[in-house]
DNA sequence: TCTGGGGTCCTAGGACCC
DNA sequence: TCTGGGGTCCTAGGACCC
């Protein structure tokens, strides 16, 4: 059996750790730079406040109910996240991290013949009282024969909190087949948009309909990834226990503070994206062989314009100076002026094992001298913070977010850590 | 003024090989 | 009537996830 961890409201959640004032107040989540709405609590949906509200729009709003606003923190619910996953692994030996909030665990085994008494759901309602008692966070818990089945048990769990207690069990056909009735097609895990709308074309209603398809129906108009999940639903172990690996992309890439015209401003934020990726890349011993980079008005410009630009390396390479320069270099190829630039990124693909370069033979070979800077560079930037030392092309100050309701990192700076005074 | 950021996997088609 | 058959690699685009 697997079992599925879901964080309530994870980012919202993560805040009222350190303010409970904020418990039973609607309280949403906003992006980066302010943005839009990416995480909000019960109450907020209760307001009929939508995932992506865009902030501008809705500030009146939030003002007149009285809706907390809080700007992304992510050093805090990194590091929340964290301990989050260390608690779960000390309850199974085989945890699937699957995203900042979320992980799968296998039970197999926990029940044989020297503990047959073993209660899943029992044990399950150990976890969610010990994530409550230890981190202050409200967990959802499923528990299923495959993957999908556990995941979908954790909806059940959210939706019906008082019935489930927060953690739902399908350990019987009666209740598989109750749970699929219930789900709607669209809500089923790695069913999207598109899909969902071409089901609901061909009659397809709910989890428990979609099950029903023929194999070939679904191979066929939709892939190989669906028929898994398919049978995964049916109750045939398809999904497996992934393994975490290296990242096979890296990207990174940010809105800017203001539009931008010009090339200089552009090309700062673009040295500082090769330089972070690059970091990345050392992080996990990887090299890249290719590099691309996109600069783009985004859509709500009067004369939107994106563009892009790939390069591939002679050498693979995780040298922030040699990653940059071309990423200035393609810059200057695709740069148009007179347009109000909004965004930029770089990613890096074809990722190979930093002991596995394959050597050219018309291009120099690998200088020693850079990998000895870049080591020296990242152990300065590991003792003195991220921003002692730079290239010349990095702006001189990071370039500032919007994050006006910035809450404290409470678990990470010490300068930010609580102070409790005792009468 | 203002609309996030980071990923994965699959498929079809075109180019090439013998 | 009838146009071989077996591959690989790459790319763009489209789907999905949190």
């Amino acid at each position: 059996m697997w079992f599925h961890v879901d964080i309530n409201n994870f980012y919202v959640s993560a805040e009222r750790v350190f303010q409970p004032k904020y418990n039973n107040r609607p309280v949403v989540v906003l992006s980066n730079n302010d943005g839009c709405a990416i995480s909000r609590s019960d109450e907020a949906k209760a307001l009929k406040i939508p995932m992506g509200a865009v902030y501008f729009q809705w500030e009146k709003f939030f003002q007149e109910n009285d809706v907390a606003v809080f700007s992304s923190n992510y050093i805090l619910y990194g590091d929340l996240s964290h301990r989050v996953m260390q608690i779960l692994e000390s309850f199974t030996p085989e945890l699937e991290i699957y995203s900042i909030d979320e992980a799968f665990g296998k039970l197999d085994g926990f029940s044989n013949k020297y503990d047959k008494d073993f209660e899943m759901k029992k044990y399950c309602l150990e976890i969610k009282r010990r994530m409550l008692k230890w981190l202050g966070l409200p967990v959802s818990i499923g528990i299923g024969p495959t993957k999908a089945l556990a995941k979908m048990a954790t909806r059940v769990a959210k939706k019906f909190p008082e019935e489930t207690k927060g953690v739902h069990l399908i350990n019987t056909e009666e209740l598989r087949i109750k749970a699929l009735r219930w789900l709607e097609v669209g809500d089923i895990w790695g069913i999207g948009r598109q899909y969902a709308k071409l089901l609901e074309k061909n009659n397809v209603r709910t989890a428990l309909d979609f099950t029903e398809l023929p194999d070939d129906w679904v191979s066929n108009k939709m892939s190989i990834v669906e028929l898994r999940l398919q049978h995964d639903l049916r109750g045939i172990r398809t999904l497996d226990f992934e393994k975490i690996q290296k990242r096979k992309n890296i990207g990174r890439s940010r809105s800017f503070d203001k539009a931008i015209l010009d090339l200089d401003g552009i090309s700062e934020r673009l040295a500082s994206c090769a330089v972070k990726v690059a970091n990345e890349l050392r992080k996990q011993e990887t090299v890249c062989k290719g590099v691309s980079i996109y600069i783009t008005t985004g859509n709500h410009a009067e004369n939107p314009i994106s563009r892009k630009f790939s390069f591939v390396l002679d050498v693979a390479s995780n040298c922030d100076i040699e990653l940059n320069k071309y990423c200035q270099m393609m810059l200057k190829i695709i740069y148009k002026p007179g347009y109000i630039y909004k965004k930029a990124g770089v990613n890096v693909y074809d990722l190979v094992p930093e002991n596995e370069v394959q050597l050219n033979l018309f291009a120099p070979a690998l200088d020693e001298k850079r990998k000895v800077l870049m080591k020296t560079m990242d152990n300065l930037k590991s003792r003195y913070g991220q921003n002692c030392v730079k290239l010349a092309r990095q702006p001189k100050e990071d370039f500032k977010m919007r994050r006006n309701f910035l809450s404290r990192e409470y678990t990470t700076k010490l300068s930010d850590i609580l102070k409790v005074t005792c009468f």
